[in-house]
DNA sequence: GCATATTTGTCCGTATGTATA
DNA sequence: CTATACATACGGACAAATATG
């Protein structure tokens, strides 16, 4: 294992609350989700179960279930009989992503007129979030509200599952913002888009906001790309 | 447990493959989802780990981890200290499902003009099965082939992390099937309409069969409301 | 309401098979 | 090719929670 990863776990260790109220494995699971979304735990960085299990205190059983979960969201990838490694997204990986956004976003933004007060709300607020954090100079925060805000669109369709669906796939694409050098340069072109296209929305022109978004995702999908290795 | 789950369960035994390609835990879900959405196991049904463990051969952490499969993708709900039981829907969760159905294949038809001659060649032969089946009186078969042409609807998009989440979403609605008493009354309907739909897509007319599927499932979904329990 | 039996949650030790230095 | 490291899977143990009489 390489220092860099065993950094990452030892870190873990401290983040383990007292109390158990939901199962550990879960708990476990949720960790290294955040570890690995938020780039601590590189793509392609193996997970041994002895090393990661005794970072976290917990045995090589709870552990395994732990890896299940995220082998599932697509975060980890599990090769039998060799371990379980953070998952490297291949460029198709990176179309199909995109592809699923586009279908979805815009079917929501399409039907945006039928929209709660609330998710209306939140979207906004996930723009002006993010604009106020590039104002700041904050340029983690900007992704981070940028993605809020595309989640803030998904709930628009007022469904649980695909909200859950689109967080995972979010949580995925961010694989590929981690091997990205300039996340700065990547996010910041959009802050303006989002807010053209929440004035849309809320002026309730779904057919113009759909169009609008479209060309977005396409934009972001190519420039993201040019980002990525072989 | 009651007599019907101890037969569902010995005869998962008599499944057991005599390799093991995949890991263990995974075959075992495997079978269990196939038993839970084919309705051998009811919804409600508690699935004792003693039971269920020993009737398929496997240990107690085996099986923990199969469980832990079928309850990220709910088929199945785990209550804290309390065991898993095959999941049971309530009348939101098939509200949901249907929202999720209705914004994700309408958009598949909407954007049928770009799908690949194989993927509308398959939807054309889950229509003709589905007519033949009737034709032939094998009613269960009637609903297979009607999933398999809403899955192939999905799969116009091009999409396999959306086929793989809509065909969740269908195993999950199966759980609504089974309590009906009378599926066939239920799916014959909408032969007609399938092979309708399935040719305003091959003309390319998009916006018209978005239009009609919208309908088709709204009906569906009022339907199916209908014939479930409080 | 209480005492008991059952079941789950969690952990450990170990045997076996597989991949890699 | 051997040796080492590791993952897979099993069985047993015990505490805690739940169900049952």
């Amino acid at each position: 294992m390489s220092p860099a990863a065993a950094d990452a776990f030892t870190a873990l260790a401290s983040d383990r609350g007292g109390l158990a109220r939901s199962s550990t494995a879960e708990r476990v699971a949720d960790i290294m989700r955040e570890r690995i979304t938020d780039g601590s735990l590189a793509p392609g960085s193996r997970l041994p179960e002895d090393a990661v299990g005794s970072a976290l205190g917990v045995s090589r059983n709870t552990l395994r279930e732990a890896f299940r979960l995220l082998v599932h969201e697509r975060l980890a990838v599990a090769e039998f009989n060799r371990g379980v490694f953070v998952r490297r997204l291949t460029r198709d990986d990176v179309i199909d992503l995109y592809r699923v956004r586009s279908l979805v976003e815009c079917a929501a933004v399409r039907r945006a007129a039928e929209a709660t007060p609330a998710a209306i709300a939140a979207m906004r607020q996930a723009v002006a979030d993010g604009e106020q954090a590039a104002a700041a100079g904050r340029w983690p925060e900007v992704g981070t509200a940028n993605m809020r805000f595309h989640q803030a669109i998904v709930a628009l369709s007022g469904s649980p599952r695909l909200d859950e669906f689109m967080r995972q796939v979010t949580a995925e694409l961010r694989l590929a913002f981690h091997v990205m050098e300039n996340p700065r340069a990547f996010h910041e072109p959009y802050l303006s888009r989002n807010r053209d296209l929440a004035a849309l929305i809320e002026a309730g022109d779904g057919v113009a906001a759909e169009r609008q978004l479209a060309t977005y995702l396409a934009d972001a999908e190519r420039e993201l790309l040019a980002t990525q290795p072989a």
